[in-house]
DNA sequence: GCCAGTTCATACGTTTACGTATACCAAAAC
DNA sequence: GTTTTGGTATACGTAAACGTATGAACTGGC
């Protein structure tokens, strides 16, 4: 390594990321756990090192200027290889204590999640789980989440996943909203049937349309993000939704609709990173959730 | 980026790297132009927050243990994108001054690169050309010098590479060793010839072989790691050698041996980093080298 | 239009990390 | 055997970086 190129200081790089990232230098300063007047300092500093700007500033904050942006794409590669690096280093420690986090879609925290909480408070009571319900995926690489449960499978070559299942979902509503419509369970009928679904319908409609149930955009009247919102919109009668059958089986006043409709297949896929598998602490939760979700 | 887990100071990766590359406190403390004090307390910082050792100490130096050399890989790494931090941020600057470094073997240095200062210091007074010349090959990726003359096509796809020419070397002798050995020039004898070349013969054995030169070990008697002083060694007359023919042609008294057997030819390579490539100071360095080793 | 909630910039006292000096140890050179 | 030359560890005064406090400027809700 040439030292005498290289002679910036490190840490100056790392607030810069974090600003980059977090778009200001107070939010920068809230993430690295410091103080805004550090943050500016650090990245005036690293300004003048590299003898160019970075940010042009105004008082309600930062844009990025070109040279920031084209020297951020490796300022990222050193902030992933210092990810690589605390990852590695929590291999070392086989203790099985500290925190866990798990991200995956709600309605599969409360059941499943949870259950697994529930069996690892007795063999390990020493972790502690932190759970991220997050409608957009985790950045994993990055550390965001320890472990993710997903339903495609992951490409990024640094992720390790395993299949834990192939799960099925179909349409269902409440016994109470069948009532109100007037619909049979048996029935075909899907004219007047509201839908409690995506935000974004289209692509779901489409996904419809290739299993023979045509529906209308108009009767999206519920688009819910949450999924778990949209469970407990279900369970008020509010209409008809589409739910994974293990979830569905679990509430007795849950009436499938449409029996001609073939159910949507989608794989389980329980992702860690590669780094952290071999972490005793994770691989405990990893298991645990393994044994939860193949039971399901 | 997850700051909660990556909570170490980078400083410190920087002086666990230095480190590892330069196998002690005082050696890094040397590299990074701090003190010894300064790199063991660092690097004790980072053990205490990844929790493990990295290295066991002892009197007489270091030792890296396994977590160390688990970590290195990554630590090598973030390394690699701070040199390009530098690199890129070279770019930025327009000037045409500073210090550009090149690496060659040492007879190119004397003949060509000395004709390239000649020209910049008229075109491009402030600059400052430090010459690398050595024997093994210098590591471009990290910096350690700034544009290469190489002899083989680089493979590394963050370098950038010119073909500036197709060269060819011949045997040769000084007149005075032909004199003492009483050899005719156009003679095909070369029993009795001490050769002046690499302190390695067994492959340049089998490469003369395939010429239809058959040499024997024995007759390999002034090994040469430099080629300069082998040059000088014909030049004294103390054996044959081969020498690229561009150069030999500057010195009268070198006699070229054995017609017969075909010139080896060889490709002239000029490579920098791509990150460099663009850099203005850079470029005008590689534009003069390149019109140098063209008109050879 | 005003006020709460942002943002970045700046001044100043305190803490932290640095460099100097030195002790100590082991292997190589004399 | 003694000296020289490498290395690490430790103590202590100094200098650099940090956090607190505060100011100025802009946004958005009321």
């Amino acid at each position: 390594m040439n030292w005498q190129e290289v002679n910036f200081d490190w840490n100056q790089v790392r607030a810069f990321l974090a600003t980059a990232e977090e778009g200001s230098f107070s939010g920068a300063a809230r993430a690295l756990s410091t103080t805004q007047p550090t943050i500016t300092r650090q990245v005036a500093g690293l300004e003048t090192s590299l003898n160019s700007l970075l940010f042009e500033r105004s008082t309600r904050g930062l844009r990025m200027t070109l040279a920031g942006q084209q020297l951020f794409e490796h300022v990222r590669e050193m902030g992933s290889a210092a990810s690589r690096i605390s990852m590695v280093a929590q291999t070392f420690n086989n203790e099985v204590s500290g925190e866990v986090s798990i991200t995956a879609v709600d309605t599969l925290c409360v059941k499943f999640v949870a259950q697994a909480i529930r069996r690892l408070k007795h063999s390990a009571p020493g972790l502690t789980l932190r759970i991220i319900s997050s409608v957009q995926i985790q950045d994993l690489k990055h550390r965001d989440a320890d472990i993710a449960i997903r339903h495609v499978r992951p490409t990024q070559s640094s992720l390790v996943a395993k299949l834990v299942g192939n799960w099925t979902a179909s349409f269902y509503a409440h016994q109470s909203y069948l009532d109100q419509i007037g619909l049979r369970p048996d029935s075909a009928d899907h004219e007047n049937v509201e839908i409690i679904g995506p935000s974004d319908p289209v692509q779901f409609i489409e996904i419809c349309k290739g299993r023979g149930l045509n529906l209308r955009i108009d009767q999206f009247t519920l688009p819910c993000t949450s999924a778990l919102v949209a469970h407990e919109m279900l369970r008020a009668g509010l209409g008809a939704g589409v739910t994974a059958d293990v979830i569905a089986k679990a509430e007795p006043e849950f009436v499938r609709l449409w029996p001609h409709v073939p159910p949507i297949d989608f794989p389980v896929w329980l992702v860690t990173h590669q780094e952290l598998h071999t972490s005793k602490k994770i691989r405990v939760v990893f298991d645990v959730l393994e044994q939860v979700l193949k039971e399901a």
